[in-house]
DNA sequence: TTTGGAAACTTAACAGTGTTAAGTATATTT
DNA sequence: AAATATACTTAACACTGTTAAGTTTCCAAA
């Protein structure tokens, strides 16, 4: 009988619904304006129906991170095409920054928001995180045999260079680019990844 | 008449008391748990006193945040003695990361938190920050005046270099360090800094 | 010394938050 | 037709920042 199979279907309906609710509320209004009684709203249902799709605020809030890496990772695609590892790198970094300059909501939840990790458990891998720095990770190690980079460990030699990016991006989007010449403010991020580049080509030029 | 002075003076104490409980409060139970109510509860006043004191939350999480600075900039003091200026930064970095992790709170507070800045008006200046910020920058400049560094922009590069450190305090702290492999996640922020002084070094070396 | 008024503080409330226990209506099975 | 399981809602709890209105306290002038 096809009823329980029609109605796993109208589950699944509503329960895409309400991310998809969750989603357009946080990309409209922003993280502290994404409640669960504004994405009920949205849906027209009570709040509480939330509870019986999702465990908790948090869980949507993971759902949405993981939607953000899924978007990180389609613009890092092109990446497979770029055969030299330190062209790859450099594009990766611009890929980046683009990203978090298009998307700081969704770069906010991914990097920055306590809560969605919350999810994890303390075990737990946090795959969407190992996945896009261990492609870094590899790159980095690249540049380090063809002799690009002059790290020790390729893992903290990638963990730096994504603290890097990602302090960058932070720093602006936290509002403490005040600090700076007013002119240099609006385009700082630009002009410090080209003081990292600067810095990278260094090494062997 | 000393009667309004006193009265100035136990206003005065008011205020202290309530910024000392709000540090209590802060330290102890961290930003989340920081209310206007535990606060008050703190020092046996209703809630709406404080509101006789301080504007709103915001202007009592800028105090703490000024706090903060103080703090950090004591501990920067003790570089006055480095003359080489290229031991000098990397001194500045290492008391910089070891104040994030000694204060993650504090830290959080002086630069990454928004809502300490709202106090400050659109064009106002976040004073604070641009202290710090000018002795890094001049700093910088005399490292790429001797030839220690290959920057173009000091300002830039002075934000760049504050950015990797900020970028691995900051993604440290939120957790998303576990993508590391965990023997080295523990002291990864040394090992960035590590590589960040590789990757310097290389460039005159 | 009593009255007037200002200053200091509190109570009660508003509008919001995440979350849960209990209740209701609907649909399916017995 | 009655019993049961599913889906959803109502009402509530314990919080949050903030404000309007009310109360108490204290000092100064009549």
């Amino acid at each position: 009988m096809g009823i329980n199979e029609r109605k796993e279907r109208e589950k699944e309906l509503l329960q895409k619904s309400i991310l998809t609710a969750a989603r357009e509320v946080f990309l409209e209004k922003g993280f502290d304006q994404t409640s669960i009684r504004s994405i009920a709203q949205r849906i027209e249902y009570s709040p509480t129906t939330i509870y019986l799709y999702f465990k908790d605020k948090d869980a949507i809030l993971f759902a949405l991170h993981s939607e953000g890496f899924q978007l990180l990772g389609s613009k890092l695609e092109v990446l497979y095409t770029v055969e030299n590892p330190y062209e790859r790198l450099k594009a990766m970094g611009r890929i980046y920054l683009q990203f978090a300059a298009d998307h700081p909501d969704y770069y906010d939840l991914m990097f920055v928001q306590k809560s969605p990790l919350s999810n994890l458990e303390d075990d737990e891998l946090w795959k969407e995180g190992a996945t896009s720095f261990d492609g870094l990770k590899l790159t980095v190690q690249q540049c380090m045999d063809e002799g690009y980079l002059p790290f020790k460990d390729a893992e903290a030699g990638a963990y730096f260079v994504w603290s890097a990016l990602h302090g960058m991006c932070n720093l602006y989007d936290r509002g403490r680019c005040k600090v700076l010449d007013p002119e240099k403010s609006e385009k700082i991020v630009d002009l410090g990844f080209e003081e990292l580049i600067r810095m990278m080509d260094s090494f062997r030029k």
